[in-house]
DNA sequence: CGGGATATTGAGTTAGTTCAACACAGGTGG
DNA sequence: CCACCTGTGTTGAACTAACTCAATATCCCG
């Protein structure tokens, strides 16, 4: 059996938080990107009034707790996170990754109990959302209650390419394609400067999101890194040659559809 | 690299196909079991507007087809199939399996193209729904509308925990929990007879379905089932001590909760 | 009877694991 | 300012779970 991956969060239960409304959804800058629909006034404005607040987190917080539930749902506005579960043993497997525009806990208001945690990887702010004012979004607004079957149904296309890596993958090209992956989804919400962006998660995070140990993932990355086709130095990583790695990878679809943003 | 599993899908695209009404949604078997919500009648009434046939397949047939798309949605009547994806050197992995009740095809709705497969594991009864006529679910019937979001939802909460099994758990485990998980979900739909069920797939999906190989899936289970606390054979799966079973797979939730049926 | 799909088993190989040591950076307290 | 600690990254060595290859046994079906 595998020995858990011993990571221990560094910091304990979110730190400070900040509840004071900040960022009117109307110029919510995320809005601004082409990955993301228009929406009707009509529906801006009710989503105006379902947001609740702004909640700024530290990195390393744990915004979501598995067996707990929560009154909140939240989207992303600005930093990085992960969905994760464990074993009783302790070891880890990370779902995936949440960038800003991601929605997060739609769990919580479908089932009560969510069955992961989600983590933070930055600084991280959050818009609110009380879970209890979301059957009037079905009631009221159609088009919201598609998208979010939308959403659900784009985090069930990306766990299927996560289980397909993590299960049929060999370790170089699992890692060729989250780092690919990472970087096309980092890009769609403009964190990317050219070829470059910053990564802020260790190979700990890495190893246990493509389920290999540390070690093995350290010694891939390096042999991986040692074909030049990408860089990453000091939390940056730069995509140099891009059609090598995707086919190193198997990479296919593109995952970076026009999309809603709740 | 591993090599592809040479999975060989013995009928070609679907085979005998029947497009007859036959089972009016209010005689629906499946809406008897005590797993699925109530609908209201104005509800029902709907689906079965919704609802335009009935399509039968054999056993190996493929629903619908990676890179494609369907006009159709489907909901399984009876029998059993399976999602997956494959990498272009043919290594194969199944995502999930899905029985009487469970939705297919909801990426068609979303997307337009299907990132993943739908095979048959036994002769299959589905109804057959048109996508175009989904968005007047949305503006009618929030109500199912709110369903399909759970629907959605529930899958992804089942690829978590396939994602951890993969990528977590070790082959044993894996074997354990696949067995359980697929036991428990059969006996929700009423498929079990005591503590027994009829499995309809072979060693080659666990593999794929586990990320292991043919050879060390059957290593694997052979070793399982001789620890005696469940048993295999002619197809049917018998649960003798769950308790253990449980133990030995990390066991934690049930997944077992009230679900709409659409 | 022959062919195809499935299951089984043994033997050798390898990808990935575990253990252990060390290097380096940043942060803290004396 | 230094000593110390903790989180992260690196590397080598030994081990093992899982893989590949290959042969054989069944069974079902036409």
């Amino acid at each position: 059996m595998r020995s858990p991956s011993k990571t221990k969060s560094s910091t304990a239960p979110a730190a400070n938080k900040i509840a004071t409304r900040q960022t009117p959804c109307l110029k919510c800058p995320l809005r601004a990107l082409k990955t993301f629909r228009e929406f009707q006034p009509a529906e801006l404005e009710f989503v105006e009034w379902f947001k609740t607040g702004e909640f700024a987190s530290d990195e390393g917080a744990t915004i979501l707790m598995e067996g707990h539930s929560s009154p909140h749902l939240y989207t992303i506005l600005s930093g990085w996170a992960f969905r994760h579960k464990t074993l009783p043993d302790g070891r880890r497997q990370i779902l995936n990754f949440a960038l800003p525009g991601d929605f997060l806990g739609l769990q919580t208001s479908m089932f009560n109990e969510m069955q992961h945690s989600v983590e933070t990887l930055t600084k991280t702010v959050l818009c609110v959302f009380p879970r209890d004012k979301i059957w009037s979004l079905y009631e009221k607004f159609p088009g919201l209650a598609y998208d979010l079957t939308w959403i659900a149904a784009r985090s069930e296309r990306l766990l299927d390419e996560q289980l397909l890596s993590v299960g049929r993958r060999s370790a170089q090209e699992k890692m060729a394609f989250v780092l690919l992956h990472l970087f096309y989804r980092a890009q769609a919400v403009g964190l990317a400067t050219g070829n470059k962006v910053v990564f802020p998660f260790t190979q700990q995070h890495l190893a246990d999101s493509l389920g290999l140990s540390l070690v093995h993932t350290n010694k891939t990355l390096k042999a991986l890194l040692a074909r030049k086709w990408c860089r990453w130095k000091d939390g940056t990583f730069e995509l140099v040659d891009e059609a090598a790695l995707r086919e190193l990878a198997c990479y296919e679809g593109d995952l970076a559809s026009l999309r809603p943003l709740i």
